[in-house]
DNA sequence: CGGCAACTTGACAATGCTCAACGCGGGTGG
DNA sequence: CCACCCGCGTTGAGCATTGTCAAGTTGCCG
């Protein structure tokens, strides 16, 4: 199911049937990789370029007191390095948190991705927004309540889920543990769990293992001031409205 | 002076004179901008492309409390917005600290540099290692004490400064107000004021006005854990060892 | 049934924030 | 030329959000 990686660059730049063929074979053999299982390792050379068709992944430095920092999560339809396609070292480590399905794309085959205009623009475009999303991260750690934080991170997920068809209404897979997402936040456990029974108790959200539902939207966004904006949603006109 | 900028883009890949011909001539008419002035404003449709020449400049985002996320900074030799290039608003505000060269690049002619392929090169690893700085940050803002993060940051513009020739032994220009210094990391003025009286107590730096001396380099850089890698520092292999 | 990982709860500590006031210095208008 | 003003830096006191430590519970999987 490269579905959502296509999805997801379709989202970004409109692509040809050509362009869908060419991705589509290249993303037609992946692998499964168990949960928390390294992909790329801070300081190696990258390999190939992981693309997450199915399961959670992330990002991650660790801090010489053994702490942990993720700097990014990977759902359906993200690229893991196309940093290792330009640079000598990986600067961070990637994993999976979940067991994922990953389609794996040799340099010669990236080269020719880029070759192809749109589907160059629509990749090149979500490196920008995963750029955008990084800097919405820096504006929750440095001004944001945990509480906020926790929820912008809950609407994030929401609204690039949504994007590529993986959400359901208000609901979808959010696998995370308690753990991770504190060292997603810079928080710790124990007030992670906390804030989350807040939530909870205030009847924004459900949480229960990997279901996540937000069961009042509107107010979950006030709360943490969450504008879609950074995500540049609509970068590809609709023309096909109407469709079925 | 476009030399900040071309050393930094050299830095990055290996450009012919026929490519510092071009990135020359396209820099070569630059505007003095004042201090605190917009550049390119979050919501907006950008711009030309902006490049400092000289100065300090960043990027920030406003919460809706009424504070301030500072989220990068742009020093000589760095590009404003890539961005703007490939997308449609701005998802942030960039402005100038202080008193500023920019020059400014049409996207017209940005599509010449990015015809070259070793300047196309070298921008979009400049744009990989603005990336690894912002997950830099995010380690910083979560997993690292004030103390350190207010190091990591001195020793991160010391690094990339040295790398376009703006930094002489271990003293730079660090225009930066502590109120600033403070929206930057995500801290109040006033902590960052105590911080930096420790940092000046221990011996690590020295700091008046925007003249900052790093005066035990290692030991500044012990405090923080920082490892210049995630810099990309050596992306061109010094074959010019020797020269005057 | 046992074990382990995740979640939960409580008590306490601490890093960093807020509010408030004051000194210092440079720029500007009278 | 002097006085004022405003921005920046500095200091103090009290407070709050969040971290740490420790222990207990739950639930799944073997």
């Amino acid at each position: 199911m490269p579905d959502a990686a296509i999805r997801k660059l379709s989202s970004f730049a409109p692509l040809s049937p050509a362009d869908i063929a060419l991705l589509s074979s290249l993303l037609s053999d992946p692998k499964m990789v168990g949960p928390r299982t390294a992909l790329s390792r801070e300081g190696e050379p990258p390999g190939e370029v992981q693309v997450v068709l199915e399961g959670y992944a992330c990002r991650y430095k660790m801090v010489s007191n053994g702490g942990r920092q993720i700097v990014a999560h990977l759902v359906p339809g993200d690229f893991g390095d196309l940093h290792g396609f330009l640079l000598d070292r990986m600067d961070h480590t990637i994993t999976t948190l979940t067991t994922c399905q990953i389609a794996f794309i040799a340099k010669a085959d990236m080269q020719r991705l880029f070759e192809r205009p749109q589907i160059a623009k629509a990749l090149w475009r979500s490196v920008l927004v995963s750029e955008a999303v990084m800097r919405e991260w820096l504006v929750g750690m440095g001004r944001r309540t945990a509480e906020q934080q926790i929820s912008h991170l809950v609407c994030e997920i929401l609204f690039r889920l949504e994007r590529v068809g993986r959400a359901n209404k208000h609901r979808f897979e959010f696998p995370l543990t308690q753990n991770e997402l504190g060292d997603s936040l810079g928080l710790s456990t124990v007030h992670v769990n906390r804030v989350i029974q807040g939530l909870r108790d205030a009847g924004l959200i459900s949480w229960r293992g990997a279901d996540l539902q937000v069961l009042d939207r509107t107010r979950l966004m006030a709360l943490c001031d969450f504008d879609p904006l950074y995500l540049h949603p609509n970068l590809v006109e609709q023309a096909r409205a109407g469709a079925a």
